[in-house]
Parts: C-alpha cells; structure tokens; sequence
DNA sequence: GCCAACGTTGGC
DNA sequence: GCCAACGTTGGC
C-alpha cells in the first residue's frame, strides 16, 4: 500500500465538500500536468490513503481520504466547454485520468504547512520543497504517520 | 497583489 | 535539441 498528498483548492472543492457528497466520493478530474498523471495512472492503487491538502487559502493538510477506484480515462477533458478542456485527448486515446476517492476523516486540527516545516521527520517531503508545485505526489508512511498523528 | 518557481510551447 | 517566452501555481 502507498501513501500520497492530494492538493486541492477549498475554493473549489474542499473536505468539507468531499464529506457532504452522499456517497462521501468523488472523482479526482483536472489534472492536467503529467507527472501527476502518471502518479495517479502507474502507481495509485485501491486502499491507498491520501493526505488531503487545501492549498492557497491556509495552506495545509486537513484530513485524509482513500483511493476507491483506479486511474480511468477523465472526460472533462473531452468536454470543450470544461475549464480543464484539452482537445489532444480523446476517447479513443485519453491523455489524461483520474481516479475516485473516498472521504475517510477530517482532522481536529489542520496541520498547516508552516507547521509542517518545523517538524522533524517531514524535511524530505516534496510539498515542503521550493517551488513545489506537483498537486499529486507520493509520501512515506512514516511521513503519513507524523501528519496524521498532529491532525488527530 | 506580488512574484518565484516551474512546466509547456514553439521558433529556430 | 536548445532555450526564450509565456502561462500557471501557490505561498506569502
């Protein structure tokens, strides 16, 4: 089982939001940069848990989630008058994916990346690099362990 | 709102 | 294949 950070902006579509859908499920479209689209397609497995993370407005991971489904082929990208609309994808050959993922637990407390910064055993995660812009990326377990035992 | 960092595009 | 220009992300 493998562990990964999932960004998204609240804004658009928060825990809050994931934990309100009746099956608590949705599906992970608009991602458009390829590394995390390979990622999602050549390493994200079903029961993999997910470090849920708002980004822009107080910047943090606020829960965690579960991968429910598989990369499959993300039709936004077929639909011209979706935001994330890329013509170079199709249905025969989808260029991009996504998977489904599934509410779990909202933390007591977010733990914000400015906190996140000072904590032993979190400097070699790829959110806390300069610059960092991947919004899917994997995390060890042990780096797991410390963000959810500081949002419980 | 600013701007650093990054990925992508496209001319050559 | 190089690299400048551009658009986007996202912290602050």
């Amino acid at each position: 089982m493998k562990y990964w950070l999932m960004k998204t902006e609240p804004g658009c579509f928060s825990i809050d939001d994931l934990a309100a859908l009746p099956k608590q499920t949705t599906s992970w479209d608009g991602v458009r940069n390829f590394q995390a689209r390979n990622f999602m397609r050549d390493e994200m497995r079903v029961g993999d848990l997910v470090l849920f993370y708002h980004s822009v407005t107080a910047p943090g991971v606020v829960g965690i989630a579960r991968v429910e489904r598989e990369a499959y082929p993300d039709h936004t990208a077929f639909d011209p008058d979706d935001a994330h609309y890329d013509p170079r994808s199709t249905p025969d050959k989808p260029l991009w994916v996504m998977v489904d993922v599934r509410f779990v637990e909202k933390f007591c407390a977010p733990v914000s990346l400015r906190a996140m910064r000072g904590i032993k055993g979190l400097e070699g995660m790829e959110l806390l690099r300069r610059g960092s812009r991947l919004s899917v990326m994997p995390v060890t377990e042990a780096e797991f362990r410390i963000v959810r035992d500081l949002g419980r």
